[in-house]
DNA sequence: GGTGCGATCGCCT
DNA sequence: GGCGATCGCACCG
């Protein structure tokens, strides 16, 4: 496996991120959290930094595929009943487009008791049980029967309580979870934030138990880091298989499955700031 | 690290 | 009755 060192990235370098090490990227990104100690102090920096970066319908009202963009980088919070909150980065998505896309449950504008959510309202939440003992966790958007699946995230806050609800759902003697391992995947994101089915048809922009924030510190374009590939599990259904409708941040070490080619034929902006300068010297 | 396989049950035909 | 937008573990090199 080759290693290539980035430059000008704010991302962590997944490739290098050996078990040791892991931890330490994670920690870099973690440093970016929004700081309260920006509010004014005649404000509550609760109320009114919280109302102003969490993401409401006009953001979730957008075509499936760019609202499975916009997703990366978005921080999805989980509020337990305790009041503990459970908090992770967006770093993988997929787009179901309802429709033509024979891969997507409203294939053909299919529309059945489990998949009704993905016709509900953009921001709607569509929780379904998988292989009998997972959960996934989608997010309608604009489109008849379109959404967009959480596939992976980042853990920013909560992590010992993710691995508690992780752990819960493995053997016991099972080894410790990485940091990076809590939730890069569909089914595991939703058993660490414990996403349960009860959540199917709520609503992400209003839900007072889970909700989506911007982060005021990570506001940056990352159009150019954005690998775009062939969806996880989907190989049967022909040419949709092969549509490039994953989508997940370049070297990101929480990613559930990397695809070398995928990458290589997306292009990262810091290539090509590379090639415009090689170009211009 | 990569690969192969079994678990397990709700949903849909 | 068959299948699946997954995961964990054993095994191999």
């Amino acid at each position: 496996m080759t290693t290539r060192k980035r430059k000008n990235s704010l991302l962590p370098q997944s490739e290098s991120a050996s078990d040791q090490t892991d931890a330490e990227p994670l920690k870099r990104l973690n440093q970016c959290q929004f700081d309260t100690n920006s509010v004014p102090q005649h404000l509550s920096p609760y109320f009114s930094m919280r109302e102003s970066i969490r993401l409401t319908y006009s953001f979730f009202n957008q075509p499936c595929i760019d609202l499975a963009k916009a997703f990366l980088g978005k921080v999805l919070v989980r509020k337990l009943t305790d009041g503990t909150e459970l908090r992770g980065r967006v770093v993988e998505t997929e787009a179901y487009l309802g429709g033509e896309d024979k891969a997507s449950h409203s294939a053909g504008g299919k529309r059945t008791e489990r998949n009704t959510a993905m016709f509900m309202k953009p921001g709607t939440i569509y929780v379904y049980p998988i292989y009998g003992i997972y959960l996934c966790m989608n997010v309608s958007s604009q489109g008849e029967g379109a959404a967009v699946l959480l596939r992976s995230l980042e853990p920013l806050s909560g992590q010992d309580v993710m691995r508690g609800l992780r752990a819960a759902k493995r053997k016991a003697g099972a080894k410790i979870l990485k940091e990076k391992e809590l939730c890069n995947g569909p089914s595991k994101l939703c058993q660490a934030l414990d996403i349960q089915r009860c959540f199917d048809r709520r609503d992400l922009a209003t839900d007072t138990e889970v909700w989506l924030e911007r982060d005021p510190e990570r506001e940056i374009d990352c159009a150019g880091e954005v690998v775009s590939a062939p969806r996880i599990g989907v190989e049967s259904h022909g040419e949709w298989a092969t549509k490039p409708l994953r989508f997940y941040l370049r070297g990101h070490p929480c990613v559930s499955v990397l695809n070398r080619d995928a990458e290589r034929q997306t292009q990262s902006s810091t290539d090509l700031r590379n090639t415009e300068m090689e170009r211009t010297v």
